[in-house]
DNA sequence: GACAAATTAGGACATTTGTCCTAACCGTGG
DNA sequence: CCACGGTTAGGACAAATGTCCTAATTTGTC
């Protein structure tokens, strides 16, 4: 099993995929031109594109709790939401092309009814958690609406940026989230 | 020309098939069954799928430009805003179940690098002028930015509601817009 | 170097897709 | 009653889809 098994390389390109071109739109012709190897080969890493699919959300699951845990080394509560709010810059390239790689999924799946759709959501969940717990530490007693409101106003933020790609309004935003975030009142501790 | 022409029922239909299904996955045949008429029958309406997908977003801005029109009569701009963000409430079961129908049909047409896009856009453009003008009486200088603003919120309630279908989120966002609402300053009339 | 297991290529397959064609049907006006 | 333009049904068509099978190749192990 070398770094980069065909199975590894078969989920990094469909996840790219699914993402830049979402999922019923990329074929298993796509992914396996994008890979390199035979469209037949694929049913010996598969059994289907639903078990492709599978794969990629447990890929962003695992990419997102390695995420979060990274974060967790930022020096307070503060500066961690900061680091969640701020992936709208880092990633704003992608973002203005393809929106927001799990809300885009999701509204996919919701659509199709697709059994997976649970679990992409459950990606939102691991954020909606993380961060409630960082305005726990904060001191918040409404953490968990907190927790939604951050999310959904960044959500709004990748919608609008990509139907209009438009960067100064996302940056504006994300500034406006900081104040945000800012002047939230009951905070335990300010250590930014 | 009857009332209800066929063309009209599929366009319709089609409207409907896009917003709950999505546009790559609503199939001729979804249509034609949906209406209740033969495949063949189709190419005498339209020339081809994207030509109904043309007609679908030339509805939709048409529907549009109606409801903005039909706030137009309300007293005074703050409740004409009120009037967009209750939209939320009003739409929300399907909003629930299958996100906003401008966002999420943004969402596949950017991602499809599809050429109606721009079109699609526009209808998040006819919401935003209409809401500039509305923040513009009520004295406000970053008119459009306020109105993207109030756009991208609820997107991403929308977003939100529909990946954990959650009403109380959505219920709680819309209490929220309101009072940002009420709460900006340099307003010149108060007639709410 | 031989052999079993894992991996791969290539193609077969039934369906479904969007598109297009032709023949039949309709209602209306002459 | 006929003719005619608009409308419809039904099916043909190639291409693409997801799935599956088989045979060849590679890989690792003894």
């Amino acid at each position: 099993m070398p770094k980069h098994s065909t199975r590894e390389l078969i989920e990094a390109k469909a996840d790219t995929l699914f993402y830049e071109r979402g999922f019923e739109a990329t074929s298993f012709a796509d992914i396996a031109n994008a890979v390199g190897i035979s469209r037949g080969n694929f049913y010996h890493h598969f059994k289907s594109k639903d078990d492709i699919l599978d794969a990629v959300i447990t890929k962003r699951l695992d990419a997102t709790r390695a995420m979060l845990d990274n974060w967790e080394a930022d020096a307070s509560p503060e500066v961690r939401i900061i680091s969640f709010i701020r992936i709208l810059l880092t990633n704003r390239a992608k973002i203005m092309a393809f929106g927001c790689p799990v809300g885009t999924l999701n509204n996919e799946l919701t659509k199709l009814n697709h059994t997976t759709q649970d679990r992409a959501a459950a990606i939102f969940g691991l954020f909606r958690d993380w961060l409630s717990k960082q305005f726990i530490a904060l001191g918040h007693d409404d953490a968990e609406a907190l927790a939604l409101h951050l999310l959904g106003r960044s959500q709004g933020v990748a919608v609008m940026a990509s139907t209009f790609r438009d960067e100064g309004f996302l940056r504006s935003e994300v500034a406006s989230l900081e104040s945000w975030l800012q002047s939230l009142p009951n905070q335990r501790t300010r250590k930014v």
